[in-house]
DNA sequence: GGTCCTTTGAAGGCC
DNA sequence: GGCCTTCAAAGGACC
């Protein structure tokens, strides 16, 4: 399957880089490790990341018009975060220091999303609960940031009007997986739209150099990433800074030590006892909560289910004799261990975010369905959207690589006993044509014509994809906002597999054909996705855009399409440039 | 109760 | 470096 190269991936070979990058200090930061990172990627790199870059400049630019100071120089504005990432890796400002940065109103950044304004916060102290999981809703508790001064334009805002915010979204409880139950930040996060509304941040909070010091200021949290909604070195000396996070239920929300930030993940906002906490339940030695599903303040969160607690040694526990362990002992630990899930991926994030907005738009319930709209409907996503939970999902794994910084994706194989499938649909597709679902055992669903009643508006831009007017515009880019820049930042790969030619030509043809394909039961689940998804726009031949074959003007079905396709030269719709 | 389905992306292993 | 596999979420369906 032709892949929208992701930011950071650039395909397997780079695919470490989401990881790999983590060990720097610099890396820590998101926005210029953005930047790094598509240098890094050269040319392998997704989309989302030209538009990051895109976004940051765009959002250096607005924010020094906003404030009108422009105090920063062009080199400035050209590296914006450079210096506030050095802070923030680094938190060492001392408490006066913090306090000072902080009555500058220098201590927050504008988003460098500006149509990003939440804060996902990862239960601030760690989206994964001490087992690794992530607490379903509550791990990423979106918050919508009110920015008490900034004017941004209310279009501005994270997701469509029509779009519920993300807490409305969550559709059921959250439901902590681990019988910690807990996160020590979860009572100090309100779960309440009430307090956010989504607003704009300060101007003058903007990324300018501190007219006071000449220092640059340190980022804004939200541009540090949306874990940090505070910044470390100073977050614990006030009280309510600007009054955008409000405590729920009163208590000081950050208040941390005059000893400062020490713990190994200084990104992360804390007290004392979260310190504390942290250093005792994240720490990758995982050493028991202190209370069975009780913040250390004793609030008591509604996300806990169960008190039952693994509790999770701190030595390994030995045998009577002393230190020779039996292999079921070994095996006991073993499974104890918890279970330290994968960071979710952009796509993850965004289904999660999106499910139940799909959910109540459509009377669907199987998430198989679900996932297909939704499959289609990050397509539809113009690429700034994506690049939204392209970063929040790099946040992710870097805030899960300092957490568990032993833990790998490897830890989890076979422990889903997922019974190893004959072949891969697409593979399958690929040697057997259509007769591809008789060896499932579940003969494949076409999800897709359910779909039919509720996927029309699917992106907040108006998925063009989804009903497109012309094949062209819908190939041009999803929803590319700039096409001619994005050519210039991503120059398009010419992909010359027969599959993503196929997929080109398939999706030339969905677009008219569509909701035909959609409600299509002959095809394969997978001849019918590929018939619906849009090609990633990196994968399009700048030629493919404007050769989209006449003769699917008139193509009836999308078996006919298919026959087309499969009949006609593909070299007519993806003539290499070169 | 376990697995499948379905999606995309990340990561690791293998060649 | 490319390919393949597994897992991440979700919940109904199926065995």
């Amino acid at each position: 399957m032709p892949q929208l190269q992701s930011p950071a991936g650039g395909g397997s070979g780079g695919g470490g880089a989401g990881g790999d990058d983590l060990g720097a200090p610099d890396e820590l930061i998101p926005f210029q490790d953005e930047g790094d990172e598509q240098d890094k990627g050269a040319g392998g790199r997704g989309s989302a990341h030209g538009d990051l870059d895109e976004l940051k400049s765009s959002l250096v630019n607005e924010s020094e018009n906003r404030s009108g100071s422009a105090s920063g120089s062009d080199s400035e504005a050209e590296r914006p975060t450079r210096q506030p990432r050095e802070n923030f890796q680094k938190p060492r400002d001392s408490p006066a220091e913090a306090i000072r940065r902080q009555q500058d109103g220098s201590f927050f950044k504008g988003t460098p999303y500006p149509s990003y304004p939440f804060l996902m916060i990862p239960e601030l102290g760690s989206p994964y609960l001490p087992n690794g999981a992530l607490s379903p809703s509550g791990a990423r508790t979106y918050l919508q940031v009110k920015w008490p001064l900034l004017d941004v334009p209310a279009g501005a805002t994270l997701k469509d009007a029509r779009s519920p915010s993300p807490a409305h979204l969550s559709n059921k409880v959250p439901v902590v997986q681990h019988p910690h139950h807990m996160h020590p930040l979860t009572p100090l996060i309100t779960y309440s739209n009430d307090h956010f509304s989504p607003g704009s941040p300060p101007s003058h909070l903007s990324p300018e150099i501190d007219p006071k010091t000449g220092i640059p200021r340190p980022p804004h949290p939200s541009e540090l990433s949306p874990y940090y909604p505070l910044s470390p070195g100073a977050i614990g000396q006030i009280p309510h800074p600007l009054g955008w996070l409000v405590p729920q239920q009163g208590q000081p929300v950050y208040s941390i030590p005059p000893g400062g930030f020490r713990h190994p993940y200084p990104a992360l906002a804390m007290n004392a006892s979260m310190s504390s906490l942290m250093s005792s339940r994240f720490s990758p030695h995982m050493v028991p909560p202190p209370a069975h599903g009780l913040h250390p303040s004793g609030i008591p969160h509604p996300t806990i289910v169960s008190p039952i607690v693994k509790q999770e040694p701190t030595q390994p526990s030995l045998s009577p004799e002393g230190n020779s362990k039996t292999p079921v002992i070994v095996k006991k630990e073993e499974e104890k261990k918890p279970h330290i899930k994968k960071p979710l991926n952009a796509f993850m994030l965004y289904m999660k975010e999106m499910r139940a907005k799909v959910v109540a738009e459509c009377t669907l319930k199987e998430s198989a369905a679900i996932n297909q709209i939704l499959g289609r409907r990050w397509h539809s996503l113009s690429r700034e959207e994506q690049a939204k939970y392209y970063e929040l999902a790099r946040k992710e794994r870097q805030l899960h690589s300092q957490l568990y910084p032993t833990w790998s994706a490897r830890d989890n194989y076979g422990k889903k006993k997922k019974r190893k499938r004959e072949k891969q649909p697409q593979q399958q597709i690929q040697e057997t044509g259509n007769s591809v679902a008789s060896k499932n055992k579940k003969p494949c669903v076409q999800y897709l014509s359910a779909e039919k009643s509720c996927d029309s508006p699917a992106s907040s831009h108006g998925s063009m994809l989804d009903s497109p007017a012309t094949p062209s515009t819908a190939l041009a880019s999803p929803a590319a906002p700039a096409a001619t820049h994005s050519e210039q930042a991503q120059p398009l790969s010419l992909t010359t597999k027969p599959e993503a030619r196929a997929q080109l030509s398939l999706h030339s043809a969905s677009f008219l054909s569509s909701k035909a394909a959609a409600s299509s039961s002959s095809l394969t689940s997978h001849q019918s996705s590929l018939l619906s998804r849009p090609l990633p726009f990196s994968s399009i031949a700048p030629t493919a855009l404007l050769t989209t074959p006449p003769s699917f003007a008139a193509i009836p079905s999308p078996q006919a399409a298919l026959a087309v396709l499969q009949a006609q030269p593909l070299s007519l719709v993806t003539k290499p440039t070169d």
